[in-house]
RNA sequence: GCCCCCAUCGUCCAGCGGCCUAGGACGCCUCCCUUUCAAGGAGGUAACACGGGUUCGACUCCCGUUGGGGGUGCCA
């Protein structure tokens, strides 16, 4: 089932319309100040909550900062980068909200760039043809799956053969790579634990390396954003920009917590729920998961966590300095507080725009009418967490009979309940029928029949609804109507009778 | 194995040498309100991993241990 699309009302100020390719703003800066942050993606078929999450601290970073937001798209792996697939970094991007300011770069559509690099550094002997070193054969290597001695070989191009980047002391002048990253510190990595790494596979395809810097570089990106899971190949960054002749001392890394499950590990797509999508489908507001991703490793200075905008809100006092740096942990609990607090904060009109989804998905949609809802509108939000939870409140509303919830009838129909409900039926024809009256009414006839109306109302609620618990009573009945109530009390008579006879 | 990172309530976030008998939020528990259930209100439960330093004074700084995570691909 596709999901409902669920969309921000306007109002927050960066909100737009659709059509993702032509989501930009067009102007490009060219003060040297410009700080420029990227996300980049790779075209998967989902959208990651982690990648989310980079996406929402980079655009958070760059809009704190008055800085440029941009996309990449990485779709360099042809296999996994149908069209579509991209379309769904988009839906999942414009889900929460966040714009970019330029068109989105095709890492793919730069493959020239790369090849030329590639080029570069195999002119400069920075780099070297390296023919692969069969399992078996690795104690040769020291267990490495390429020989160092191809270094100094000359090989060219050849079958099976890659070129690796030569990680090499005395080549490089340093003998180790370090940066000042924006939420860590100090990070130094000693070359002699980085490897020759790949640039350019055999089949003649670029790696991630190399097109990430050399993008990066094309793309004029000031901040490096991501996920700390890429700390590890950031000494490769840097050696192979500084190899490039490329500017390096302005740039500025910040690697942000991993999102962890329950047993602290990183989310996998396996054992966790990790699309993005699947909680809108699943009822969930963007703006919510925006705002509960926004408080995984970071959290506002005054320590108002639930914002009705905040993507309006946030940027002001965003401050990628402040993330924290230890890994958090995706509490679903914790973002259906957020989410039903989002939902309450709605006003009735686009409460209704928002759940109108699922409530088409319904099977009695054709029978739901908007002014009934409007009815008790207010009641149910304050009883969802989630838009997903609406139609299950409201469905006594819409269908002719409500499936019976046989233990609450059997605990709701006992002693008295037979003829409190006789009694109910004989009066209401004379009631005024509006929930303040009908409240009245029943507590004025439990009285004068010595009854608590807590108890006195719970046979009519079973008889009308179907069950123990839900909406309002008197709102319920106000919404239902005089005439419907008198016959669903006159059906549950008929099978009272039915089974006492 | 090797490399890198992390370490405050069950969870998220505060604390950035004395304001801490450690604060807020979620969850959980109790009570109040109440037409059920919610929402709301008032309380409660619960943490500085351990060991050394540094200091007049450490949750806060340094070192180590332990624990956890990430990486170690011709994936990104």
């Amino acid at each position: 089932m596709s999901g409902p699309p669920a969309r921000r009302s306007p109002g927050h100020g960066r909100s737009r319309s659709v059509v993702p390719s032509d989501h930009y703003r067009g102007h490009v800066s060219e003060s040297p100040a410009e700080r420029r942050m990227r996300f980049a993606p790779a075209p998967t078929g989902y959208l990651h909550l982690g990648s989310a999450r980079t996406a929402l601290f980079n655009w958070l970073a760059a809009r704190s900062v008055g800085g440029t937001f941009l996309l990449r798209i990485e779709d360099t792996d042809l296999e996994r980068s149908r069209p579509e697939l991209v379309d769904v970094v988009f839906e999942a991007l414009e889900w929460m909200g966040l714009d970019w300011d330029e068109p989105p770069v095709r890492q793919s559509a730069r493959l020239d760039a790369h090849q030329e690099a590639v080029e570069q550094l195999l002119a400069a002997g920075l780099a070297y043809w390296s023919d692969p070193v069969a399992e078996s054969d690795r104690d040769r290597t020291g267990g490495r799956a390429y020989d160092v001695a191809d270094r100094d070989r000359g090989l060219g191009p050849g079958d099976g053969r890659a070129v690796r980047f030569r990680v090499d002391e005395a080549a490089l002048g340093v003998s180790s790579v370090g940066w000042q990253d924006e939420v860590r510190g100090d990070i130094t990595f000693d070359l002699e634990h980085i490897e020759d790494f790949v640039i350019r596979r055999a089949d003649g395809s670029p790696t991630f390396f190399i097109a990430n810097v050399v993008d990066d570089v094309y793309m004029r990106v000031t901040d490096v954003i991501r996920g700390e899971d890429l700390v590890n190949v950031t000494p490769k960054y840097l050696l192979l920009r500084r190899a490039l002749g490329a500017p390096v001392d302005d740039l500025r890394f910040a690697h942000l917590p991993l999102i962890v499950n329950e047993q602290r590990k990183k989310l996998s797509k396996r054992r966790d729920d990790v699309s993005l999508l699947d909680y809108r489908d699943r009822g969930f507001l963007g703006e919510a998961m925006v705002n509960h991703l926004a408080l995984l490793g970071w959290g506002p200075p005054d320590g108002v966590e639930v914002r009705t905008d905040p993507l309006a809100e946030f940027p002001p006092v965003f401050r990628i300095a402040d993330v924290g740096e230890s890994s958090a942990t995706f509490d679903v609990a914790k973002l259906r507080h957020v989410d039903a607090e989002h939902i309450r904060a709605l006003g009735s009109a686009h409460f209704l725009a928002r759940a109108r989804p699922f409530l088409e998905a319904t099977p009695w949609a054709d029978r739901f009418r908007d002014e009934t809802f409007a009815g008790v509108a207010a009641d149910v939000q304050v009883r969802v967490e989630t838009l997903s939870e609406v139609p299950d409140l409201v469905e006594f509303l819409f269908v002719e009979d409500p499936p019976v919830d046989e233990g609450a009838w059997a605990a709701a129909m006992a002693d008295d309940a037979p003829a409190w409900l006789g009694v109910l039926a004989e009066r209401m024809p004379d009631w005024p029928w509006r929930s303040a009256d009908l409240h009245e009414r029943t507590s004025a006839l439990a009285e004068e029949l010595d009854v608590k109306l807590r108890k006195f109302q719970t046979p009519l609620r079973v008889a009308l609804t179907g069950r123990r618990v839900g909406l309002p009573l008197f709102e319920s009945m106000e919404a239902l109507g005089r005439e419907e109530c008198l016959r669903r009390i006159g059906v549950a008579l008929e099978r009272l009778e039915d089974a006492g006879s």
